[in-house]
DNA sequence: CTGAAAGCGCTAACAT
DNA sequence: ATGTTAGCGCTTTCAG
């Protein structure tokens, strides 16, 4: 029953043109006369013709096709928001702009994952590549990716990725400063921070603003604990102890995402603690998650799903030629600071 | 530098035999000497040849495509959980089977949705299609794939899905019934329960669980009061005044996921009621949300994960005809009620 | 501005 | 058990 679909040379016979000539009237070419055009268009209408695109990406035409890679290991962290809020904006822009995207979950210790993600995109021809962290940062992989012939548009790059493609991301090291001037304000002046997994550069850079806004008031790191975790809800739990029984006893806690802070502040509700009375807690990313747990938590916004959305238009951007501009471009997205209820002024 | 990859006649060349019977080692076809395909694959492996699934495909062989269509509208659940998790499972066992899949998210109101689904696999010749609900019990989509020569395999089938194409899922009756039974052991008597979106018919077992385990009991439609929402925290959130309000002053509340009982959770902490001992809450999924929230959600816990990793491979099974049994085939998984800190007895 | 010819890399028939 | 012959549907030269 597999209905035969109409081919090109169906559409060039019906309106009296020859082959290539539809495939220029297809492909936007140049040298159509109007009427031509509209003929063409009104017999791909009718036969309701669709290009094959195995048959345009193998005649060296477009493949108009994506890859977006992701890092996170789906047994520690089943569920990352951030990650799936980003393919779904490069969905929905893909969408609209008649791009398919090949999803790759490659975590990042899997041993030859650069040749994993090199395979992916020759074998299947992909013209383009999203790299979420912590790959935005992997330099080797961005040019050799690029060498191929591929465009590459990084999420989220902490330093190294920027410059060597395109990317997409807001200032993470702004958002640690706002977020932690926020906590100065209040009178906290102990404080805890928890990062993310190691190599993350960009969850790194909220780090630095966290230290910078410290440092403007003459604190340093004597006045704080770090810690480090790996984003998931669980390290935040696993980090707690150490961090409530600090000798430092800080009073406000800077997490460098969502899911860390939420762990925390249920380990923290375990021991019978009030929040933010005893603690004040802050997250980074704005994820339901954030909205979910009680207290509901203050954290800073950012954007993700137009993130994922934006990646996908830069790159077809450089795809089509639309870019002309030969260096790399950054697009910084805004963030904000979201005051809910784990914050308020330190217990003296 | 689009470095020029090898292709089959090389491998041919090489290994001094036809292009066919490359392509035959190459296909697992049968009429091949050992010790031919054995020097056949030796040149794959020294040009580190691979496949032009592009032109594998125009040719007529097989695209290795698979899609995976789910409804979920990115607006107002960003982040849905089963589909991400499913997507994660299907992605994993593609890796596996060297398929490739393409993501579509489709909202259930989109006025084509079901145009758009049968182009997608049409264009991109796809092989097989996974439907997550409420599509996998859009009977005439199913069909129309089939028809298309399209193989399908639909997760968490309510009903009319089932038999018309092979299919995964847990036994959510069964599993509404579990969860109801063991609120009633615990000495609950009134009852409330959060049925999900309209169509949605897996989800709306879970209510005919419930009202089995009550009529069991000798309850009915006076004993328990039904709301539907939408799979949203915030439809838990909204509901929950009209629960807790109801003239009947339920002790047990069944929702038919984790999310919306997060909801309720949350508008519950925020009038000061203390959970379970004024009400108990149960979920259903065992979703990431489930033991974030405070306290932990009593909850089912369903295979998500797996549930996309063996859709792939019933359809996988049906591509390659490992599956012989022409009758459509259910692969029920196990469902577990998970007993966390959300139930108690009802307080009298 | 339009067309004719050639071929992308592969597989399906049909030989042998 | 292996090879020969024809395309799949499209885009690229290169001619007019």
């Amino acid at each position: 029953m597999t209905t035969k679909r109409p081919t090109i040379d169906d559409v060039a016979r019906l309106s009296g043109v020859a082959r290539v000539t539809v495939s220029r009237v297809l492909n936007g070419g140049p040298n159509v006369r109007d009427e031509v055009r509209a003929r063409v268009m009104q017999a791909v209408e009718t036969l309701a013709y669709k290009v094959n695109p195995q048959a345009r990406s193998l005649a060296g035409g477009a493949s108009r096709l994506l890859a977006f890679v992701f890092a996170s290991d789906p047994e520690n962290e089943p569920n990352s928001y951030y990650e799936s809020a980003l393919e779904l904006g490069a969905l929905r822009a893909c969408l609209a702009l008649g791009y398919q995207v090949l999803v790759q979950n490659v975590p990042q210790q899997t041993p030859d994952h650069q040749k994993r993600i090199l395979d992916l995109i020759t074998t299947q021809r992909c013209e383009g590549l999203i790299l979420s962290p912590p790959y935005s940062d992997d330099v080797a992989l961005i040019e050799a990716a690029l060498a191929q012939g591929c465009k590459v548009v990084t999420v989220s790059p902490g330093g190294p990725g920027r410059g060597k493609a395109d990317g997409v991301g807001v200032d993470d090291e702004a958002g640690g400063y706002d977020m932690t001037r926020e906590l100065l304000r209040l009178g906290h002046r102990r404080f805890g921070f928890i990062a993310g997994l190691e190599g993350h550069l960009s969850a790194d850079r909220r780090l630095q603003g966290f230290r910078r806004a410290l440092g403007e008031q003459g604190l340093g790191e004597g006045d704080c604990v770090v810690l480090r975790g790996d984003f998931t809800f669980r390290s935040g739990t696993r980090l707690a102890p150490e961090l409530l029984d600090h000798p430092l006893k800080p009073t406000a806690l800077v997490c460098a995402n969502d899911d860390m802070a939420a762990g925390v502040l249920s380990a923290a509700h375990a021991r019978g603690l009030s929040i933010p009375q005893d603690l004040s807690i802050t997250g980074f990313d704005d994820a339901p998650v954030a909205g979910i747990v009680w207290p509901p938590l203050t954290t800073v916004h950012q954007p993700v799903k137009v993130l994922g959305q934006r990646a996908v238009e830069l790159l077809v951007a450089r795809l089509t030629g639309v870019n002309v501009s030969d260096a790399a471009i950054f697009d910084e997205l805004e963030h904000a600071v979201v005051t809910r209820q784990t914050t308020t002024a330190p217990h003296l």
